[in-house]
DNA sequence: ATCCCGAGGG
DNA sequence: CCCTCTGGAT
């Protein structure tokens, strides 16, 4: 895809949400870090909900160490894929006690060897907390630089390198959170909507599903 | 490639 | 019922 049409998709979707946001409920680095984790093939709304009951009992390394294994699973499970998220958000709590007196590391190597936390969540860390122009590469994003065109790949990796390359350095910074928020509203998984798509005519997705059924050939409808 | 795995939508 | 949700480890 050209520079100017990538660049009039961000300047579209910058419109209509200057200043786009995650829509999981954090209040410091390390509450962002776990409920990123929780969010592994789960909805925000279900990870919202686990983590308003978490956090107030628990929402540092060292408390949520001390609700145990079993402590743990009982607050989140509600969540996808719980078991492993406990054991995984456990060791992370111990790593960071011992390698960063408790705080979250501003550094990708650090992040990724936290158990649980791949190169997507660390994108994300390195993004909302630390400002940096990464591009976490989720379902949503994956799904939709293949539709639109704007970065096509077979891999995550290689849609981030894409992503970097095509999204002008103006929008870098919010790109990830634009892409997430129209994967989830209006280009869906299942079935788009296309009709009310503020970037349709920009994208190279064939499948422009009509508003209206199609016409009948015959007049057999009609009321007499 | 496969496993993990609850909740919500269609 | 089937599919999807801000993936990561083996």
């Amino acid at each position: 895809m050209n520079a100017e049409k990538s660049h009039e998709i961000f300047a579209r979707l910058c419109t209509v949400n200057p200043n786009p946001r995650t829509e999981l409920v954090y209040r410091t680095p390390f509450e962002l870090l776990i409920a990123v984790m929780l969010s592994a093939q789960a909805t925000d709304k279900s990870v919202n909900q686990a983590t308003a009951r978490l956090f107030a009992r628990a929402n540092t390394p060292e408390a949520i160490l001390a609700l145990g294994e079993d402590g743990l699973k009982a607050h989140i499970r509600t969540i996808g894929l719980f078991n492993t998220k406990a054991r995984n958000i456990l060791r992370t709590c111990a790593l960071l006690i011992e390698r960063h007196g408790g705080a979250v590391p501003r550094d990708r190597a650090a992040l990724e060897a936290l158990p649980g936390v791949g190169r997507k969540t660390a994108n994300v860390i390195l993004n909302t907390v630390f400002g940096e122009p990464t591009m976490a590469v989720d379902t949503h994003i994956f799904r939709l630089a293949n539709r639109t065109g704007l970065a096509p790949g077979k891999t995550p990796a290689a849609v981030e390198q894409g992503l970097l390359n095509q999204v002008p350095r103006e929008f870098q910074r919010n790109a990830h959170h634009w892409l997430i928020l129209h994967g989830r509203y209006v280009c869906t998984a299942r079935k788009p909507r296309c009709p009310e798509c503020l970037i349709a005519d920009l994208c190279e997705y064939p499948d422009k599903t009509p508003p209206h059924p199609a016409p009948s050939n015959t007049l057999d409808h009609v009321q007499h």
